[in-house]
DNA sequence: TAAAAATACTCCATAGGTATTTTAT
DNA sequence: ATAAAATACCTATGGAGTATTTTTA
């Protein structure tokens, strides 16, 4: 079953008749009866009830329409969206607080920028006594911080044996401990994107 | 863009390569390439990070990936339940109360039959005085009813001119007037297949 | 140098077209 | 007689294969 096969059908369903819909569709009409056939065939069932004067919907050809907007629509989405992402610039927000020493900033871009070019860094001092605040409000994508416990909300590695450690917000799927000089996320903004966190 | 982009770029993403993915698609490392490269060039942005010992998804590339796993199961979602709906004989619950005389039941069966022959009826006798529970209960899917008011939850034509006006429950989609002796629904069973009423 | 992706080309399956027949009003 | 779908047959686009080159760790 292919997309064409769901344009296809919709298009019938929508103008009642063979006819209509390969006019509209720019194909000719025994070329949309020989794929909703396919499509019949390959379902096991019927889903136009053939009239001399156009076609109507069976029970199944109903349940199918229903499905066959929706999926139409989301392959819409999909490619909106991805279009969307790919046309905005990556920016990864890293928060930071004053324990962390600035010297630990450079490694840490040129290892992160060697990896992912086209992703800028966007570096935001968080303020005390409060660093995760930053982080749960969606103000920066991750936190560095200096703890040894992950609060509520957050993920990442205790800073057991390096200086510093990498918090993130629980949705962005960054769960793992990742150690704090390796590139950690490809992304958009950390939120939207799905970000990945390569633990390699 | 059509489904085997989706499956193609999804299978890419969790192989996290070409040459593993095509293996396990049965289709050869540069027909993967090819089509994968067309859906790149379809959408205006890149999906995958080529590095030589594999690939890793790029921003827009993690967008895409929830929207085409969304789209394959939604697919997979629509022939499964169009398989069933075909599987399962048709049959619309008709519910009358006595007020109706059984003599009408002979014209609307035979009147219905002959413009949906897969449909078998079901009549359903609905107890006084409360007509319309059977309806709002999920017992029958049409009321062969005398009244002149169309109750909550119920929508429907008044009986004004005919004998007796039909009720539908509201979810079923019939909305519009039909006059008592027209085919009235293409159905499974009228609420789950999405139901439709011609009133030509 | 070894593993993976990209390229170059060839082939053929099938989507799509044209012409015609069938069907039901 | 008319309008719509089905059928038969043909064409050709592009999906898929094989062989090879390129790339980079």
């Amino acid at each position: 079953m292919e997309l064409r096969h769901f344009r296809y059908f919709a298009a019938v369903a929508e103008q009642g008749g063979f006819t209509k819909a390969a006019a509209m569709l720019f194909v000719s009409q025994p070329t949309l009866s020989q794929q909703i056939r396919a499509l019949e065939r390959e379902l096991g069932v019927p889903l136009f009830l053939r009239a001399p004067d156009g076609v109507r919907l069976t029970a199944a050809g109903e349940v199918f329409y229903g499905h066959a907007v929706a999926v139409l629509r989301m392959v819409d989405e999909a490619a909106r969206a991805t279009r969307r992402a790919g046309a905005e610039p990556s920016v990864l927000r890293i928060g930071w607080s004053p324990p962390i020493p600035r010297a630990l900033h450079v490694p840490i871009a040129s290892a992160f920028s060697a990896a992912y070019p086209h992703v800028r860094l966007s570096w935001q001092e968080t303020s005390l006594p409060d660093p995760e605040r930053p982080l749960l409000d969606d103000e920066v994508d991750v936190a560095l911080l200096r703890c040894r416990w992950t609060p509520s909300g957050c993920c990442g590695s205790p800073s057991s044996r390096s200086p510093a450690a990498w918090r993130f917000r629980r949705d962005t799927g960054c769960g793992n401990s990742t150690p704090s000089t390796s590139p950690m996320c490809s992304t958009n903004r950390c939120r939207t994107s799905g970000t990945r966190c390569p633990s390699r």
